[in-house]
DNA sequence: ATAGGGTTAG
């Protein structure tokens, strides 16, 4: 056809009829486009409003916004039609701000609008969530009669079920004069979506009696909005009726019923349906490979997954990010970071999917730094993220207390504006409170506009491992103010926090009205909390006697509670008790074994801690290394128990040695009970030298302005003698120090620990 | 010329 056209624009005979031919071909390039807009302004066409529309909708096609938003401008005497034209070609492209922008240009030029370009305006309204301006035209349909029309009906249906607002959609419908089957789909799938399961039958019963027979979209409908809106055994069950009345499934059909399946891991509904792919032969179709890899990862079924994936027979971005986050699930790190990598290696195009999934991946399985250096590589790409990336990037800045590649982060969110979801709020309070800034944790908190209960879990949660009781109580207080229930995180937040503060009876007051007043019912979590609670206060007693009475078989945290508290009051009768339960429960955790081998050495009962000791070694079993990160200067270090391999390992240990100096000047000796060999006391302090959490600090004094603060993230708990240490740094170096171990913070300040010294 | 259904990341 380009042919054809060039030539008519090659002639110098310029009858109008004949550039109207070429200007009606379904579409010209964009030059040649510009060449009839050439010829037309030469011949003088342009007063023929005909050329110039024909000539918008070419430009608006070939995305040309500038062009035919001047072209427009300069039209005489624009009519309906002309703005029409071109707010069809842009809601159709999804240019949904670009139609609302020519539609209030149509509006000022006191035209009226017909009901065939309403449509278009109010999908564009539907697309950008943009209720307001929505329901400013519906406002102006009633008044002026539009709304009448059957398709302006249907759009606003569907702009309502869109916007959460399925009331209003019902009551058009209602008001329609004869429900047509795209109206009747639009309301069904919408309750779907909403989880109203005896609405949408409700709907679809009464448009089978109005004689409106529902199609393949209706179903199809049904079934998304179903899974959608988490009903993955609604779901299934409609596919099954949607076969039973007679329909294929098409790809639109299996695409969404499979997430589904997927949820249920019923693995054999998934065979059935991937044989059914197979018989219909729409297993080329993108859509359906992806989600049958999807829902055989889901389904724990990770040779499956790679055999549909190496049997497709077009490489695909989606099947290949359903292939890596399906190994992330099952915990195949390796395997998804390779099939990550070979999907770069292979040029294959990634998105935002990709590098979202495998962040997601590494910052779930304790690959924190490589999800960092995965997200700059992500934006080195050219892939922008966007706010799903955010929060599964921010916990890997949490876990390692990366502040400055969080606050990084943070600013992205503000700049992009992705600040309202409640995701990314949350994400950042869990972060900051991570990072040991709980109150900017509480800022981003207090700044949110909406709320869910995750968003009030977190900032409890952060005050709680802060050690601040009073913070949460407060909060938890606004909380009951405000229109959100408590759950039972809420409840752990707040047990634990009384326990870390020694707000004994105030944490037994509200484990025991959390059933009666509020409706939780106490969980296992919630009585090891409570046995901490007794037991930081030395009621080890009481807190023995909670684990026997309570109505569950108590497991490893339980026990775990118990000896730990067994620690810090000495008691070895009730530790020797919570050990043995732990070394039934969990033979292979090497901690427990630590654990009761400090409390036996802590008395100098030698005997016993060779005992330990060769029960761990008899296992085949070696102690947790104990491993500290510090962020220096926007770089990460990593620091192992006993490892000499860091490059400035030589200064650390001569400023350690004179730190050790000070303090046996000033008498502060390092107790030497939190090792696990007996050895002469020379050695002991030679190994707590070792301990990661020491040298990290060492790291940060050596390489951080004085009197700035310190933070240091640990993956065991605290030791006894390096808490002795760190106190007495932070008074003969006036630092304050941030300590997170896996329990909670210890912010070290003119020589005291926030703890109090229990933990 | 106008209106409805799908996969993969939290």
């Amino acid at each position: 056809m380009s042919k054809q056209a060039l030539r008519v624009f090659d002639t110098h005979h310029h009858h109008s009829t004949t550039i109207l031919t070429s200007l009606n071909l379904p579409t010209l390039s964009l030059p040649q486009t510009r060449q009839a807009h050439a010829q037309i302004l030469r011949t003088g066409l342009f007063i023929h409003s005909h050329f110039t529309t024909k000539l918008l909708s070419l430009y608006a096609n070939h995305l040309q916004f500038s062009q035919a938003n001047t072209l427009i401008k300069s039209i005489q005497h624009p009519d309906v039609f002309s703005f029409s034209t071109l707010i069809h070609a842009y809601s159709k492209l999804n240019q949904f701000t670009q139609a609302i922008l020519i539609f209030s240009q149509l509006v000022s030029h006191k035209l009226f609008p017909d009901t065939r370009v309403i449509p278009s305006v109010i999908k564009s309204c539907t697309g950008l969530n943009n209720l307001r301006y929505g329901k400013q035209i519906h406002g102006f349909c009633v008044t002026s009669g539009l709304c009448k029309d059957q398709f302006v009906q249907s759009s606003l249906v569907h702009l309502y079920v869109k916007c959460s607002r399925i009331n209003y959609a019902h009551k058009v419908f209602d008001e329609m004069s004869q429900p047509d089957v795209v109206s009747c789909s639009t309301l069904v799938s919408g309750y779907a979506r909403d989880r109203c399961v005896n609405e949408a039958k409700l709907v679809f019963g009464r448009m089978v009696e109005l004689g409106v027979e529902p199609n393949l979209v209706t179903w199809n409908g049904m079934v998304a909005g179903f899974n959608q809106s988490g009903c993955h055994l609604e779901a299934v069950m409609v596919f099954r009726d949607m076969i039973l009345s007679g329909f294929e499934p098409d790809g639109t059909s299996v695409s969404s019923v499979l997430p589904a399946v997927g949820e249920s891991e019923d693995v054999r509904v998934g065979v059935q349906v991937h044989g059914y792919v197979c018989k219909r032969g729409i297993g080329s179709d993108k859509c359906v490979v992806s989600a049958l890899i999807d829902m055989y990862g889901k389904c724990s079924c990770a040779m499956e997954m790679s055999q549909v994936f190496d049997e497709m027979p077009q490489r695909d971005v989606g099947a290949c990010n359903a292939l890596v986050s399906g190994f992330a699930r099952n915990g195949l790190t390796d395997d998804a970071l390779n099939a990550f990598n070979r999907l770069r290696d292979q040029e294959m195009e990634l998105n935002v999917v990709s590098w979202t999934s495998i962040i997601a991946c590494c910052s779930q399985h304790g690959k924190d730094i490589e999800a960092l250096d995965l997200f700059r590589q992500m934006q080195v790409s050219g892939v922008k993220p966007n706010a799903v990336t955010i929060p599964c990037l921010l916990p890997a800045c949490g876990n390692i207390a990366a502040l400055m590649h969080g606050k990084a982060a943070h600013g992205f969110v503000l700049r992009t504006g992705i600040s309202d979801s409640v995701y990314v709020g949350s994400a950042l309070i869990d972060m900051y409170a991570n990072c040991g800034r709980i109150h900017l944790a509480r800022v981003c908190f207090d700044r949110m506009l909406v709320r869910n209960i995750v968003c009030w879990n977190a900032i409890m949660g952060g005050y709680a491992m802060h050690g601040n009781a009073n913070e949460v109580i407060e909060i938890f207080h606004l909380m009951e103010k405000s229109d959100k229930k408590p759950d039972f995180i809420t409840f752990t937040s707040l047990l634990s926090a009384c326990s870390h503060s020694g707000l004994t009876e105030q944490g037994e007051q509200f484990f025991n009205k959390m059933a009666k007043d509020y409706g939780v019912k106490p969980r296992i979590e919630h009585y090891a909390c409570l046995v901490t609670l007794l037991g930081r206060a030395g009621k080890l007693n009481e807190a023995f006697s909670t684990i026997e009475n309570m109505p569950f078989e108590p497991d490893a945290c339980v026990w775990g509670a118990l000896l730990s508290s067994c620690r810090v009051h000495n008691n070895i009768k009730l530790a020797e008790v919570a050990a043995n339960k732990l070394f039934e429960l969990e033979p292979n955790n090497p901690g427990n074994y630590v654990l009761l081998s400090n409390i036996y050495a802590n008395k100098g009962l030698w005997k016993e801690v060779d005992r330990v000791r060769d029960m761990m070694k008899s296992m085949g079993m070696k102690k947790n290394p104990g491993c500290s990160w510090i962020e220096i200067k926007n770089k990460v270090h990593m620091l192992l128990a006993g490892d000499v391999s860091h490059p400035q390992m030589v200064k650390i240990l001569e400023k350690m040695d004179n730190l050790t100096m000070e303090m046996k000047k000033l008498g502060c000796l390092p107790v030497t009970s939190f090792v696990l060999q007996d050895v002469e006391d020379q050695e002991k302090e030679h190994i707590l030298c070792g301990h990661s959490e020491k040298l990290a600090v060492v790291l940060g004094l050596l390489n951080t302005p004085q009197r700035s603060t310190l933070q240091v993230i640990k993956n065991l708990r605290i030791c006894g003698d390096c808490h002795d240490f760190i106190k007495f740094v932070s008074k003969l170096e006036q630092r304050e120090i941030f300590i997170r171990d896996t329990n909670r913070f210890h912010h070290f300040k003119y020589g005291l620990c926030s703890c109090g010294d229990y933990w």
